[in-house]
Formats: C-alpha cells, structure tokens, sequence
DNA sequence: GTGAAAGCGCTAACAG
DNA sequence: CTGTTAGCGCTTTCAC
C-alpha cells in the first residue's frame, strides 16, 4: 500500500480511500492516479490486515459430517451460495462423524474470527466450546437438526416429509407398506421422518403394517441393501416401500432388482431427501424433497440475524423449511 | 491477551511463549499461571493477528465448479482430508462453471493470502490473475486438468482409464462396444479418457465399431439418457458400452432399463470416475476408479512443495495418479 | 526467565 | 480534499 502510495504521490490514507471507495472523498484526479499505480503494481489488499482492523473477516465456518455425501454437499452447496451473494466467504470441514474432529474445527473458525459458524451437528450434542462462543456472542446455527433450545437451528419440515410420504403411498392404493429407516434414535431428522410417516398411516386409517425395519449406523449403506432385502424375502407381499434417506432408497432398490421386483412397476419406493442422484436412478425416484436451497438462504440469514426470528411456532427460534413431494416413476398406482 | 497477562501478574511477551511453546523459555511455574489464566478467561488466539504477524495463515483456497456433483465433492473430500492432517483449512468455492466466479474467488483467496491455491479449472483457460499469483510466488496447483504448462498439476491417468476400461470389455469377450463420452474438445480428461479407449480397442486389434457417442455440456444428464436412448434403439446389438464419466453411466442404465435390457446380464456398462454413488446402482457398476485420495493428498503435497516434483516424465511438474479396475456387476462374459 | 517496544498492513479519527 | 497518527492482536528481537 505504501508502495501504491509512493508511486501515486500521495499518502497511503488516500489509497485507503479509493481502495474502499471511502469514507472520505477523493479528487477524481488522485484517485486515476492511484487507480493506474495499484494496476502496476498490481496491489491486492491484505484482507488479513483489513480484518484485523475492521474485526470484519467476511467469512463463515461450516462443519458438517462429510462434504462427499450428496445429502451434505449439496446442503454445502446451498449455503456456498447463499455466502457467496453476500460476498462472504467460507471454510468448510467434515467432522467424519468425529466428537473431537468437530469440535477442533468449531474451535479453528472461532481462532480465525468467523463472522458466524453453520453447524450440521453429527447428534444432538453441542459441540465443546460452541455454547460458550455462542452465549459470548459469536452467530452460530445448526442445520438440519437442532442441538440446544437456544441455538438458532433452521431444519426441515421432517414430520411433513413422512407425513407426506405416507399419504402419497395410501393414495395409490398401496396398504401394505413398509418402511426402511435409520438406526433408532430419541430424536432428530431420522426419527421424525419415521415418526411422521407412522403417525400419518394411522392417521389415515392405515395403522403400521410392520415395524419400520432399522438399519444402523455402521455401514448404512450395506445395511440398507441386507435389510431390505431381508424384507422383500421375509414380506413378499410387501408393495410399497418408504425409505427414511435416499441411500436407504438405493439400498432398496438394489435388493428390489436382484429378486426380480420391478420398482415403478410391481414394487413402490419413496424416499426423503431428494438428492440430485434420484433423478438419475432407474427408474427415476420419487422422493419428498428437502428444500436446500432455502434450507442454505435461511441458515445463513438466520447466522446473520437477518431473518425475523420466527421463535413464534417453536420454543427457540428455529426455523422449519418446507419438504415438497416431487413424484417421478417409482411409485405405481395399486 | 493483556488481559490474560494482566490475571497472571506478567507480560503479554510471556503469556505469547506459552501459548506458542516458545521461541523462549517460561519457567514452569509462571507458564502454570499463565495457563490458569487462559482458561478462566476463556482465551483463544486471534489467527488474524498471528496471521499477519508472521505471514502464515494455514489456510488453503480450493476452486471447483461445483461442490455438489459426487465427482467433485469427492475430491474436496480428498484435499480437506490432506490438508486436515497438515493443520491447513480450506476455504472452498465453486465456480458453477462461471469464468467470472472462478477469477473472483481465486482474487479473494489471495488477498486472504491463503498459503496456496488448489484449482480444479472449469478448462484450459488460466483465470485472470491466477498466472501472475503463480509467478509471483504464490503456491497453485491444478487439479484434475491440465491448465499451463508451467502450473504444477496433478491429474489423474485418464488415458490409462480409457484403456483399462477397453480391455476390460474385451477381455469379457465384447466386441460390438459403443463409448458414450462427452463434447468433443481438444483436450482434457474427457478426451484423454476416450482417446485412451479408442486406442485401446484398435491396440487390440478390435477397431471402433460404432464413433463415441457424444453428449453436449448443456444439461449434460439428461442428454446422457437420450443419447444412451438414441444408442439402444439405433444399434440394438450393442453388447457393451463405456461410459467415459460416472453420470453418463446412470443416463445409460436408465435407458437400458426402460428397453429391458438388464445391466449385467445382457448388456454390459463400465465407467470411468469411480465415485461412491456407483457401488450402490442396481447393479452395482464396474468402473475405472480414480483415487481420489491420492489426488488430494499429492495435490496438497505439490501445493506445499513437499512433492519432489517428478517433472520426469512430463514436461512440466504435473504428477499423475494410477487408475484402477474395479471389477464388481455390470459387465457379463459374453 | 522476563519485559519493552517495534511492526505486520490496514482503517479511521483527527488535524490541516 | 489530503496527510499524520494511533492502534487492531500478535511475534520477536533486544535489553534486563
């Protein structure tokens, strides 16, 4: 800056000054001047310095699980987007599904100053740390479940997704309908998912069929193969199937197609999420779809305190967003 | 940090030789102190002002067109893997294929003075002002493809899995083989890959029996299904296809499911990518898998100069990753 | 073993 | 309109 300076025959305030475009004004004449010294320089402001002036890093953090899953990156993705039309920047690590590697990253954002931190909490524990950045100030959310009734949390409409899920399925005349869910848990997404999906069925007259078939943790995504399988064996009758997750979807529809039962055609599947890659599955998936591009907008106004804090519903100011019902060719009409 | 000082009855100087362990002594007694005195205030180091001080901010910037798309979600994976070991952060943006949205965060990233530079190009252009970074000093290394000659790049061996994938169909005893790739252009690994296959076949004396199918970037899914469509009923006696990207491969199993010709059994389907999303198709697909964590590993490694930079075989430093077969249900002995 | 002081590159009073 | 100056929170010589 100096340097600009010097070249520019002025002080460095002055190119402080056209660099921000303000406070003060500056002479169209000095600024041209100053304008063609940074170009020749080719002068890049040390956004380092600038923040630890301003204590403006116009950066976020994000922790989540794992960037490659497809429900996580595309969630990733969203916020990206929403950070990047704010003109703020972020890091992002995966915590693997590890207490310590979560909380390490939590601890490193709050190091490097972010202006706020985004959450995918692996449970419901809130991260060591977190709280006490939280409760001293520092803008934090959890997305996609909540952690504390405290901490702004924005989530999807789970329940609604089973609900929704379950009415589909009814409406195409299906009753014996299974359904494939994740390892049991006391609450969180999964949970309310399977919980909204078993409420609506009764609700509707349908009452449960057979218990919801778990599948844990470890290896979900085999489990999600053995464990339907082991359904469609056990429940040949089995017409239609809600899975919890997309992978537990693939899992189903993997073990649909090597008994022979033609998903679309003599086996109904449903899934909640609606990652990208249910589109491309054969056939095409219908799935009740998580809105994450909303999902991402909200977290980060919501981070930001731009968002009118609709505690109103909730008892913290958690916000729900939406799940659509978005029918593709995986369901057939009984 | 005074504050800290001041609660421990010494100097700011003092509390920094604790807190780094170093560059000087403190007697165990005083660092005791010190220590107490960090936890009660709940201090935590300002990285900024480290940062700038000392010029090192452990922090690395990754470009990539689209964090969402398996391909590439695996390999931020992979980098934030690397650079999680190394103490590194990343800070990660993608480009949605946008020249202006690559330069912008390539510009933010180095007035973050980020400690290099991880870019996985849209294609071959160098963006505005990434060139200049270069030759000034600043670490960059591309990713995936290839950009300048002079850049550091690591890539994977796309010819290598054009040709494993080749041999692979042969050897099962195909010969009516069809290539469903992408655009033509003049290089990069699209090309590399299917060069790489087309080679493969004539090496083998089994010539290309039909041209590459070519899908065009704009909505490149769904023009993998249409083409795959177009292939099915134009040349109905296909008894294989290669699939030059994992996407591509999932447009061709749902066309192939609509025509009832099952994946495995009596059409057969090898890709090339690898990504996670392909183990869990029905069947799962045998592919050419790219190491994705080698990739990232090696990436960060050449990014830090910690890589003897094997300039050996190519012209310029860029070091290749081995491909690998990975055989699992998609193509039958014919 | 400890402390005082300079300075990383920038912003923003406050004078001119 | 422009320039001087004092820090932001930290590291690190250099004296004590």
């Amino acid at each position: 800056m100096k340097e600009v300076a010097k070249l520019a025959g002025t002080s460095w305030t002055v190119v402080s000054y056209v660099v921000n475009d303000g406070p003060r004004p500056v002479a169209p004449e000095t600024r041209k001047r100053v304008l063609e010294a940074m170009k020749t320089l080719g002068y890049r402001k040390n956004a380092l310095a600038q923040a630890l002036k301003t204590q403006q890093t116009s950066t976020l953090g994000i922790v989540l699980p794992d960037l490659a899953r497809p429900f996580f990156s595309e969630m990733a993705r969203a916020i990206e987007d929403a950070a990047y039309k704010r003109d703020l920047r972020v890091l992002v690590g995966s915590s693997h599904f590890d207490h310590a590697r979560q909380a390490a990253y939590v601890d490193t954002y709050l190091q490097l100053q972010v202006e706020g931190i985004l959450l995918v909490p692996i449970d419901h524990q809130v991260p060591e740390g977190l709280r006490h950045a939280f409760e001293t100030g520092m803008p934090v959310t959890s997305v996609h479940r909540k952690i504390d009734l405290n901490i702004p949390a924005v989530v999807a409409d789970d329940a609604a997704g089973g609900r929704l899920a379950a009415e589909h399925l009814l409406s195409k005349g299906h009753s014996r309908i299974a359904c494939l869910s994740g390892p049991r848990e006391d609450e969180g997404p999964i949970e309310t998912r399977t919980r909204g999906f078993l409420d609506a069925l009764a609700a509707e007259g349908a009452p449960q069929w057979i218990p919801p078939v778990r599948c844990s943790d470890r290896d979900l995504r085999q489990q999600a193969y053995e464990q339907a399988s082991r359904l469609l064996t056990e429940h040949p009758d089995v017409t239609a199937i809600c899975a919890v997750t997309d992978e537990l979807a693939l899992g189903v529809m993997r073990a649909s197609f090597e008994r022979g039962r033609r998903i679309g055609t003599d086996l109904s599947l449903i899934s909640i999420d609606g990652t990208e890659q249910t589109q491309l599955t054969a056939p095409p998936l219908t799935v009740v779809q998580e809105d994450f591009a909303m999902l991402g907008e909200l977290a980060v106004r919501l981070l930001l305190g731009q968002e009118p804090s609709a505690a109103s519903t909730e008892e913290n100011a958690s916000h729900v967003v939406p799940m659509n019902l978005v029918p593709r060719r995986s369901v057939h009409q009984l």
